[in-house]
DNA sequence: TCGTGATATGTTATATTATCACAATTCGTG
DNA sequence: CACGAATTGTGATAATATAACATATCACGA
């Protein structure tokens, strides 16, 4: 029923149904969703229940085409902002949630060059750095 | 039946019943175990069986003394080196899951005090590196 | 020593995150 | 169209984690 290309993501890719159906999504909400999020959110646009399985498939896919990333240290996912060039580093607030990403600024890279000096090949995940966001922190001294 | 007191704890801390097991499995196995793996280990030194909630009870008591830390980004624990005097940072080898504890050195302190100047409060756990380890880059070159 | 509240443990059930296995359908291309 | 490759559909199940409530043990003052 639906045509199978997609005039969103960058450099001319093409996805398909679900899979675009899961980006969309994920850029819409530019924020960490668990699979089972997603699952909840889709819903309702596609009108009928989707399984786990289809919604891990489509992000093992975006996964690959990085087009989205796993914040491991929370199993959720989040659609990498397009201006990231290099994986970076992201700030997750525990009590919001709120996720915060950026370049690797000079001591980051410095760091990894370190780490990487020792023989260790560092993947191209975002380090992730947990504490409590600014806004939150207000809320717990007012 | 068992006395409730330990010897191997930093500081004179007094652990007792299931904490004190559960802390010195991990002090003897010292390499990241998941909850479940934690059960299975100690099932045959306890000689009952062991509820999950038992033992995520321990570890979040184990947690909360420091004495050791959760690898978030790989849902295991593991017993904190003695030597470290501050969370530090640790590389993690997505093929052989084998942990490296190190102190942070000059960049990554130098980055987390940039994180702070931007008014993000850090949690106190180690930074978690993602990547393949020497050993495990040998084997597949090879 | 006994009573009492705090701490720790025991147990069942359930929530959350993720993968396996296999069938059916759709897509791309000659 | 025909064919194999890629994608989707579906049920079952594994792996990780917490909720809720009952019971037992400990600490310590009366
Ligand atoms: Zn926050
Ligand atoms: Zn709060
Ligand atoms: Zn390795
Ligand atoms: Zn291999």
């Amino acid at each position: 029923m639906q045509t199978a290309t997609t005039e969103q993501a960058p450099t001319e890719l093409k996805l398909s149904g679900n899979r675009k159906a899961v980006y969309m999504l994920m850029q819409q909400q530019q924020r960490a969703l668990s699979a089972y999020e997603i699952i909840d959110l889709l819903r309702p646009q596609i009108g009928r229940i989707i399984h786990p399985m289809l919604v891990y498939r489509c992000l093992d896919f975006l996964l690959e085409k990085q087009l989205v990333v796993k914040l491991v240290s929370v199993n959720k996912f989040v659609a990498l902002p397009n201006d990231l060039t290099e994986p970076g580093q992201c700030l997750i607030c525990e009590i919001c949630q709120a996720v915060t990403f950026s370049a690797s600024s000079n001591p980051l890279q410095q760091q990894k060059r370190k780490i990487a000096a020792t023989g260790f090949k560092l993947n191209q995940q975002p380090v992730e750095f947990h504490g409590i966001c600014a806004s939150c922190q207000k809320d717990h001294t007012e």
